[in-house]
DNA sequence: CTCTGATTCAAACGACCGTTTGAACTATGC
DNA sequence: GCATAGTTCAAACGGTCGTTTGAATCAGAG
């Protein structure tokens, strides 16, 4: 159809990420993606390895600029004083839904992708996002903690694994076929509504 | 091994609910169940008729005790006048949790194949979950908007999408590879932090 | 042009999938 | 006893899976 102005590779990551976010890992054969990607079979294991090597290769790719990102802004919250509980959940959330926003449908795409693999059945899977994502995980707990010193450790932990959930939750539209969730609404709004509410969960809803 | 005291079609419907729990639909075969439940493979299109439906069936299973305690507790506290939304939080909360707290290994199970339908990443599949739960739900809706006037319907909406996804979140277990989520706590006590935790959001979270 | 390494290709591999078949077994009523 | 309906069984069905093979094609350097 058009010209092919991306290689093989880029265009096996970008159709691999369109369809595990769709299906999930299991429910997403190497065949339909070669196909949508108009490539060979082959070329999946001469470029990757294996199936697996595909996605990891694509949570890699998908989640490099959002731990960027976040990382910059723990940067420069930190820089300027201790940040507050609202600082630090805004610089964990943005990043994760501003995929969304600044880069369109593809960034739609990468979202729903990155919600998907956080929530596999397969654990194995699973633990591909978790170590994309723990290496900033422990500097949040930690800041989390100071700005929240009326609360527990685990509490703080249990906090934050709920903010990570909802995001994943949000990110991969599971919640779609929920009453009010059909409406996929602007997602600066959503932003803007999911800051809000794990802001007043952590302020006055973990225990002591 | 032991006597089948169980009928071919309980055992099935036990271990489907273990297996697909564990690796999700896709990632579950029905020889996996068969074997599992010492039992032939035709024997499940026997007794549901394909694999699908011995997962609808399993579904309906599990979700119908957790819906008519839900039932149960709105009937009663709507019976006492209009209820706060502490309650209404715990009266949705509680019968998902207590599936683990009251019926030990196998509630736990029940618990976890409901979490993870939930969130399976075929929508045809969630929608399984979704039409279990469907029919209370507009009662949810209209006594939280009740019970939180100063809130917009559709933040009252998304403040239930948090609350059931959040709660399927900690049912199956899918926090189980991050930092201080794998430590199992008791559950009694998840219910109350899950509780106090949604509590806040809603009462102070929620745009007008 | 020739050589070389990178890439793509059609085809096949063995394994596993959900489903179906038809016979064998079981229990119950007559 | 026999007949009947309910259940279980080994075996096979066609199809799809991830992976591998070895030849064909391509691009760039000498």
């Amino acid at each position: 159809m058009e010209t092919p102005v991306e290689s093989t590779r880029e265009r096996l990551l970008n159709v691999a990420e369109q369809r595990f976010g769709e299906g999930g890992y299991e429910g997403t054969s190497l065949r339909a993606i070669t196909v949508a990607a108009a490539a060979n079979i082959a070329a999946v294991n001469y470029h990757f390895g294996s199936k697996e090597a595909l996605l990891r290769a694509a949570v890699a790719r998908a989640m490099a600029p959002v731990n960027t990102e976040r990382r910059r802004r723990l940067d420069q919250l930190e820089a300027a004083g201790p940040p507050s509980a609202e600082q630090l959940i805004r610089a964990f959330v943005e990043p994760g839904l501003d995929l969304v926003l600044r880069r369109g449908e593809r960034g739609a795409v990468a979202a729903r992708f990155i919600g998907r693999i956080a929530f596999d059945p397969s654990q194995r899977i699973r633990e591909l996002y978790v170590a994309e994502s723990d290496p900033i995980e422990a500097r949040y707990l930690a800041a989390l903690q100071a700005a929240l010193p009326h609360a527990a450790p685990e509490a703080v932990a249990f906090g934050y694994v709920n903010m990570l959930g909802l995001l994943a939750l949000h990110q991969s539209q599971a919640l779609t076929p929920v009453p009010g969730g059909g409406e996929l609404e602007d997602p600066g709004k959503l932003a803007e509504n999911l800051i809000a509410f794990l802001v007043a969960a952590f302020d006055r809803g973990l225990r002591a």
